[in-house]
DNA sequence: GTCGGACGGTTGACGCGACAACTTCACGCT
DNA sequence: AGCGTGAAGTTGTCGCGTCAACCGTCCGAC
């Protein structure tokens, strides 16, 4: 319902800077926690995170960049120097000779597990300790309606039917 | 209110991925809208805005770095660019000798003029539009929320005042 | 079969942001 | 006056992400 096709009301003003000066803050602040913590990137985070998730620690290339919202050329930079850390292995796929795995290595896994933690503790820190549980379930909805128009696909929070099933403490630590 | 300390409920996890994936995809829908109708990172044009709505279109590169969250070498960095092209010229400060004015020039002024429309239409057809105007009071409740964690100091989004009032159409085309 | 187009992935070059070092200037103290 | 600390900016270097070019592989049409 365009109002003012040009200008935004005062209310409308107000939320979308607000959006978007979390949307430039938050993204900083994980990063610099992480990089602290465990010496990663919140997308090298992510990508672990993900191989931590799959079934068998694995991977395909082109998967991963889908779940982690990258390119491929970026994901494949990354994923390099992951190996060269010696936290993910790469290996030619069986199926498709043009694909290849990502794995996790164990060394890879054991950071996974031990920064986890951390990660979450900033989450409830930066954000979700902050809001009373009416606000964290505003939260959830905004975000869906807004994950509609920016994320048509839906490739981020794909697995919303992992996360929908209310089980818990599942294999993968990660919260991404 | 740190419910369990090492881990999210499944509402809050829902919530804290939904705002995560939100954060890393709005930045680049708008740094690639930007780039694509005025040639501008969302963060030179956030410069370029800044100047606009400033006194006399002027304003010095430390006020300017902590209007815009940035770190003064980089804004030093974006403004010598800004300035090779013609939309920002730099001279010293008569009060302060250490001290650098950033000025919008008229070609500047005329870009943002330009921009700022197709700039608030994707504002709108990413998030605006898509919530109603109860979702749009929540929004700038949870982001009010939200940036007392993230920024403080209050450093970003400071012109709350001016924000406050409802004044419309007024001088600087800009809406960050 | 084989040929053309499309997919999966890697590599190299370029641009921007972070960090650190440095210069210049302001200001308080003696 | 003269000194020292700290603020304001600039510059250079490095690391990461994007873009374009490229290679190898799959697969459908004929």
């Amino acid at each position: 319902m365009p109002s003012d096709a040009l200008w935004l009301t005062p209310s409308e003003l107000r939320a979308w800077l607000g959006l978007v000066a979390v949307a430039e803050l938050l993204p900083a602040q994980l990063d610099s926690q992480l990089q602290h913590d465990a010496g990663l990137t919140h997308f090298e985070y992510q990508v672990l995170a993900m191989l931590s998730e799959a079934r068998s620690r694995t991977l395909r290339m082109s998967d991963l960049a889908r779940r982690t919202n990258a390119t491929l050329p970026r994901l494949s930079h990354v994923v390099r120097r992951l190996e060269d850390r010696g936290l993910v292995e790469r290996a030619p796929c069986a199926d498709d000779r043009r694909a290849t795995n990502a794995h996790l290595t164990a060394a890879g896994w054991d950071l996974v597990v031990q920064t986890a933690p951390g990660h979450v503790a900033t989450a409830r820190a930066l954000v979700v300790d902050a809001l009373s549980a009416e606000q964290v379930a505003q939260l959830e909805d905004l975000t869906r309606t807004m994950l509609l128009r920016l994320d048509p696909e839906g490739r981020l929070t794909p697995p919303l039917d992992e996360v929908g099933r209310d089980d818990e403490g599942r294999d993968g630590a990660s919260a991404t």
